[in-house]
DNA sequence: TCACAGTGACTTTTT
DNA sequence: GTCACTGTGA
């Protein structure tokens, strides 16, 4: 190890227990990572440290994430550091899983051309098996299972039946992976599962990979699953350099299978580990990390660590207590133009909230105000119906055995198959007794093409045309694809287009293009769109152009539905220009922000329901995150109703606003324990009427960044715009001229 | 087989 | 307030 002298550049940056974390080697390594304690940096410091110094190759270095956009970010720092590092494997667990099983599934007598089911889709193939039951049933189900998954368990394994004891729920379970392998697809879980059971079942597969990854680093250690662990175990053989980085306090999965005890019980799990601590700061001025703290202090089964600010004491934290939803999304929105006639950038905002549907006002408001803001996540655009016919066409092109597929689009549009045909069809396939020349032609069981093109002569006059129609419409789309798209193809393909509504562009976008069009589907979501003035075309086509980033391939075409499946959010949301972000809490992980709203901070929203134990322990972590996101500024909402389902309830302010140490926030608004006159203006100061310009109104509730929270009692012109008097909660009165007092002084909503 | 209207249930958080 | 599901009639 390079001792003492002087450290090139890029080491010298770093603290003490930093540079210790990246030179440390030998057996295994725990990082516990302080919120904005540089841990990303640690990270790729040390697959730069270990290339460049220790000798080490790069594609022998295995680093997984758990966002894509966490693993982009990985990879571009450590390039910049050092270039041969783009050489090395940095992916999410999922996509590590999918990679490993498209290269080792054959093992398994998995096809490497597998489509990955989502949520939606599990959903679907289990309601095929649990007959008769609603769709609400199978999703819980479905879900059930994906946890099963995350636990490792199998539908044998005595202990599933913590996560449903049901006898039934065990043979769902069991019928469920039969038909998801007969299938020969697979869902989330099985990209960590079946890699796992793999590598237990194949010691010499073991042995290539333990060969190949010399270094495995693993980032958000404390959100990893039983599953990834099981992984992890097997890709660490007694040779690997194992190094995971994390934050108990931050461990905000657990809904997910994330499992506490991973990140708690490293050390005794791998002996020998080291442990080093990132205690220090460099994000946020200290009174945030005081207010982050408190709240995560109350936590029970915690390692405990004490954050340091390295960046002095700062602004203390606002905490303002409001009426109602309205009023939050005012108050944040005065806040953001406030700021911005000082020089502060939209984008150095961020409003965080417990739940997507809460972005909704705050689009409403930023929308009506002309705040440029974008919503991170949420993005429904994969989930939408006709991006999922289109979607369900093309995977079925890929693999005539994809029973969720053919539900989804066999009779879309209708084409006279209607539910007892495809029944028919599907138990047909399931017999699988194909016919002698189909068995010449190495036709697979499961086959529902097949099936379809077998029973179509006993179907009456109106479903064997159906059948007929769709079973065209899948040759000509696997033809086009196997037998390259010749520019020939291309040409034909542009004369229909114009008709269609789309157009193509390059690569798959053809393809996908001509399929919808070929289908029906485009014609049949067109007219939707006449009748409900909906934009499906318009989503199609973007899917289109989103398919225009891979060749016209069957390889192209497997790459971009897995792209779909494990990377949805991205497109849409790297538009960079300057605005605020709107972003759910959990979404905010890895990020950072000058200026950061947390919103909903009330019982029943956040922490939701009544929420006990490890639920509400994992709360408070989210608490944390959200706070420990802010750099500069850090400000708390909590409304005194809020309307739910359409209907208004009145609401408690959050247990956490509670847990705060006192002293560590300013508190506006009326507190509902300390409630000080602000309920009506005196009747003399009603009805003087509002400023010329109707923005001051007697009533009117204001907010000043020194007397906080605030009711106007009168308004006046003078020669110098509107005066204001107004009444603050410590029952003093101070006058105003707004012009001159935009930046502390503003309104947040009138009576 | 399909379109429509009325009725219920429902909201975490995501790879 | 929204969405999905159910039953009815054509």
């Amino acid at each position: 190890m390079p001792d003492r002298g002087p450290l090139s550049g890029y080491l010298s940056v770093l603290n003490p227990e930093q540079l210790e974390a990246v030179r440390h080697e030998g057996a295994p390594l725990l990082i516990l990572a302080g919120a904005g304690s540089g841990k990303t940096r640690v990270i790729t410091t040390k697959i730069a440290y270990l290339i460049r110094e220790r000798g080490v190759e790069p594609e022998s270095i295995l680093a997984v994430t758990f966002t894509n956009k966490a693993a982009r970010e990985m990879a571009e720092r450590a390039a910049a550091m050092e270039p041969r590092a783009e050489r090395a494997v940095l992916r999410t667990f999922h996509s590590f899983g999918s990679w490993f099983l498209r290269r080792n599934g054959a093992l398994l007598g998995l096809d490497s051309k597998f489509v990955i089911y989502d949520d939606d889709d599990s959903t679907t193939l289990l309601g095929s098996i649990m007959e008769d039951a609603p769709r609400a049933q199978a999703a819980k189900a479905a879900h059930a299972i994906a946890r099963a998954k995350d636990y490792f368990l199998s539908p044998d394994d005595p202990g599933l039946s913590v996560i449903d004891h049901r006898e039934e729920f065990r043979t769902w379970y069991r019928q469920y992976e039969e038909k998801l392998r007969a299938i020969g697809n697979v869902d989330f879980g099985d990209l960590i599962k079946r890699p796992t059971e793999l590598l237990r079942e194949h010691p010499e597969v073991r042995a290539r990979f333990r060969q190949r990854f010399r270094v495995v680093l693993v980032d958000e250690y404390q959100d990893s699953n039983v599953a990834q662990f099981e992984l992890l175990k097997e890709l660490c053989g007694p040779e690997t350099y194992l190094c995971v980085v994390g934050d108990d306090d931050q461990s905000i999965y657990r809904f997910r299978g994330a499992e506490v005890r991973n990140i708690l019980d490293f050390p005794d799990r791998f002996p020998g580990t080291t442990v080093i601590r990132l205690e220090r700061n460099y994000r946020s001025t200290s009174f945030i990390l005081q207010v982050a703290g408190s709240v995560v202090d109350r936590n029970q089964g915690r390692l405990g660590k004490t954050l340091t600010a390295e960046r002095g004491s700062g602004k203390k934290p606002t905490l303002a207590f409001l009426r109602d939803q309205d009023e939050e999304a005012s108050f944040c929105a005065e806040l953001v133009e406030r700021s911005a006639t000082s020089g502060v950038r939209y984008s150095d905002w961020a409003i965080l909230y417990r739940t997507n549907a809460q972005s909704l006002g705050f689009e409403t408001e930023f929308l009506h105000r002309r705040i440029p803001y974008r919503v991170v996540g949420s993005l429904k655009f994969y989930e939408r119906e006709e991006v999922k016919d289109a979607l369900a066409l093309l995977a079925f092109s890929l693999n005539p055995r994809d029973e969720v597929a053919f539900r989804r689009v066999a009779n879309k549009p209708a084409r006279g198959i209607g539910a007892a045909t495809l029944e028919r069809i599907v138990a047909e396939a399931a017999r699988g007794a194909p016919s002698p020349d189909e068995l010449e032609d190495a036709v697979l069981p499961g086959d529902l093409a097949a099936a379809a093109r077998r029973l179509s002569p006993s179907l009456s006059s109106k479903a064997r045309a159906g059948v007929g129609e769709f079973l065209r419409v899948v040759e000509t789309g696997a033809a086009l694809l196997s037998g390259g798209s010749s520019a020939g193809a291309g040409a034909a393909k542009k004369g229909r287009s114009a008709e269609g509504g789309l157009s193509a562009g390059e690569g798959l976008s053809e393809f996908v293009v001509r399929v919808a069009i070929d289908s029906g589907l485009s014609d049949y979501h067109r007219a939707q769109d006449e009748i409900a003035g909906t934009q499906r075309v318009a989503n199609l086509q973007e899917l289109a152009n989103a398919a225009s980033l891979y060749p016209a391939s069957v390889e192209g075409l497997v790459e971009f539905l897995e792209h779909i499946e494990l990377d949805r959010a991205s497109a849409a949301e790297e538009a960079s220009e300057d605005s605020v972000t709107l972003i759910t809490l959990h979404n905010t992980k890895g990020l950072e922000f000058r200026r950061v709203v947390m919103t909903g901070l009330e019982q029943g929203v956040f922490p939701r329901e009544d929420k006990k134990d490890d639920e509400l322990e994992e709360e408070r972590r989210l608490f944390y995150v959200g706070a420990t996101r802010a750099m500069d500024e850090l400000y708390l909402c909590s409304c005194a109703q809020r309307r739910l389902y359409g209907r208004t309830m009145p609401t408690e302010p959050s247990l956490f606003l509670r847990e705060i140490d006192e002293g560590a926030v300013r508190v506006v608004g009326r507190s509902p324990s300390a409630s000080m006159g602000l309920s009506a203006p005196p009747a003399h100061a009603r009805g003087a009427g509002a400023s010329a310009d109707g923005l001051w109104r007697v009533g009117g509730r204001v907010f000043h960044d020194d007397y906080g929270y605030g009711q106007i009692l009168s308004v006046r012109e003078s020669g110098e715009g509107p005066v204001v008097v107004a009444r603050f909660e410590s029952g003093r009165d101070f006058r105003f001229l707004p012009r001159y007092q935009s930046n502390s002084f503003m309104r947040i909503g009138d009576e």
